[in-house]
DNA sequence: GTTTAGGGTGTAAACGTTTACATTAAGACG
DNA sequence: CGTCTTAATGTAAACGTTTACACCCTAAAC
């Protein structure tokens, strides 16, 4: 691959009157432009982006480190942060731990030497000892999605808590008074906060918290939906809605209700949360709590690219609103509970 | 953050003896390995890959250029890619040309600047144009799902023409007579030889071919299936089955089965090609025709990476078979075609 | 006692850029 | 005709590695 210098000589100039054109600094004439220009094609040269940012101590490249790339959430979110990257001239490096903490620390040290300027990280797992990692090599980090409340970071995430509210109290007022709700990992910050508006949900309804309808598991998701719909479901008193706290979850139960010949929303109504693409594409389409994906990786983009402009920023914690989703898979209650015919 | 030198210094031995106990080679006595870990380890050191790529003259990183992440297909193509190279230890820059040539030619420059070992390339959109720029840079090349026929490289794809054939054989052996087929977009090669594969089919099955049934658009896939299907199943004498050639395509199609009060696969019989992760996620579960995603990733990994250990061994093109995957989305027509009554 | 072998270590060049600094030439000004 | 700007260009150092080569030392072999 062509060189520099290799232009310079073809194009009988100096180096440096190369690197000036390449980057539009200083002043050259026009016709020393013109044979300089010619000979990068000639030779079909591209600057190195390895001599170029040893000298400049910059890559122009962002780790983006997430849990699982498989998983619609997390490749929308990579999506929607390519696309920014992209956009400010940035390039995009994808390490998907695999839920696997100790992949993610070698992801983490392999974004060291590569020296990107900058991660936007969604941590793994239960434990946060891998984020001390980064943060000790000054690194700038945007957290997303998960929080570790114990690192001075940017952090972008949704209002889990209160999203959960409105999806249960939303529910609640369709009438439904007995409501399974469904989440896991139970290790999971987002399902934690999930569970907790839930809970304040109901103590704001003065309904009674039945413990054998809140069910926490650590199955993959889809298949958390199923089995514990199935449990659910097959019980004398059912509930007349689940609210799965995750769309894949909520997937898994619309599987176990097909599988029982129940009609939704007639006879179980199903309200997810995340709002992935599939919870359009799914029939009924899913009546959901939306978290704004594509804002949040935008956002943190631009945090993170903020902060490589002035390392000594205020940090900034932004949490987003998630938002009802109305669609098809939840309807009143009184219409189709038989005992309260 | 610190250097060799640095870690040389406090290490009180020479860069030389630091860079070979990093990388193992040459001999080093255990009192100096001892203090120049313990350098390392107290600096938090990571050698920086921009000096070792630009001394080697590799950077162990391998672009994925594709047309668009947040679809299904490619979205799984890269987590399979992405997790092959880094068992070899190589890393992953993901480009999303978001299906617009201009984007793809900007990320084909960046490529090359970034001097990445090699590219996995899906080709976007109907000209060739770009895989000439890659090919006259030398750098190693793998196409994948699209080919682009002129152009000696390695080539991974699945047998588009004959897995159609077995899909659409399916549904004629099932009885069905009406087969409404729906592709896009039309400049696609795998579609076209998806295509090629239906005709052929009817062929043999010594069935006219009704062009009313075979339709081709560019709308975006489950818009396209959702449209079309609206069309072909409001008409007097509606198809019996539907030959979606892309699963989202099939998914449009359920809903719109949905919408009509049809019920699958007793009233229509829906067969998709592609096998994403959605089609087992539909309900019904869909009868597809699967690609071998997983695979293909990886396969394509291993033959660029044999290339970049031997620049000069034969190119290789693989076609993988796509077989018939059997779920709940098609019946036999007999039983419910109302024109057979 | 001299040679030899080889283990252990250091020196310095090279990889491809950018950029501070030096240099040149040409015109403006007194 | 000298002096001063200023535009245009070149020289060389620096960024952080790896590695060829040179060197020293110890112990074995003669």
């Amino acid at each position: 691959m062509a060189t520099i210098k290799q232009v310079a000589e073809r194009a009988q100039v100096s180096v440096a009157t190369v690197s000036r054109v390449i980057n539009e600094t200083g002043l050259v004439s026009p016709d020393l432009e013109q044979r300089v220009r010619a000979a990068m094609e000639d030779l079909n040269y591209y600057p190195s982006a390895l001599g170029r940012g040893l000298r400049r101590s910059e890559t122009m490249t962002i780790g983006v480190l997430i849990p699982e790339l498989d998983q619609p959430f997390f490749s929308a979110l990579v999506s929607s942060v390519e696309s920014a990257l992209f956009r400010q001239d940035y390039r995009t490096l994808v390490c998907s731990a695999e839920e696997d903490p100790a992949r993610e620390a070698a992801y983490i040290q392999i974004l060291l030497q590569q020296r990107v300027d900058g991660v936007i990280y969604v941590p793994t797992g239960q434990q946060a000892g891998n984020v001390s990692k980064l943060r000790k090599s000054s690194v700038p980090v945007v957290l997303v999605d998960r929080d570790v409340s114990t690192y001075q970071v940017d952090k972008v995430m949704c209002d889990n808590e209160s999203g959960a509210y409105e999806g249960m109290s939303h529910l609640i007022k369709q009438g439904h008074r007995r409501i399974g709700v469904i989440g896991g990992p139970d290790y999971s910050f987002a399902i934690l906060r999930r569970m907790a508006g839930v809970r304040r949900a109901l103590a704001d309804a003065a309904m009674p918290l039945n413990s054998q309808f809140l069910i926490m598991g650590t199955l993959q998701q889809f298949e958390l939906g199923y089995q514990t719909a199935m449990h659910l479901l097959t019980q004398p008193e059912r509930p007349t809605a689940i609210f799965a706290l995750t769309d894949m979850i909520a997937i898994g139960v619309l599987h176990t209700a097909s599988r029982l010949g129940l009609h939704l929303p007639g006879d179980l109504s199903v309200m997810g949360f995340d709002d992935i693409p599939l919870a359009t594409y799914s029939i009924p389409e899913l009546t959901t709590v939306a978290q704004p994906i594509y804002e949040m990786g935008a956002l943190a983009t631009k945090l993170l690219l903020a902060r490589l402009h002035d390392h000594d920023r205020p940090y900034e914690q932004h949490i987003l609103d998630a938002r009802l989703v109305v669609r098809n898979s939840v309807a009143g209650a009184a219409t189709h509970d038989p005992l309260l015919k």
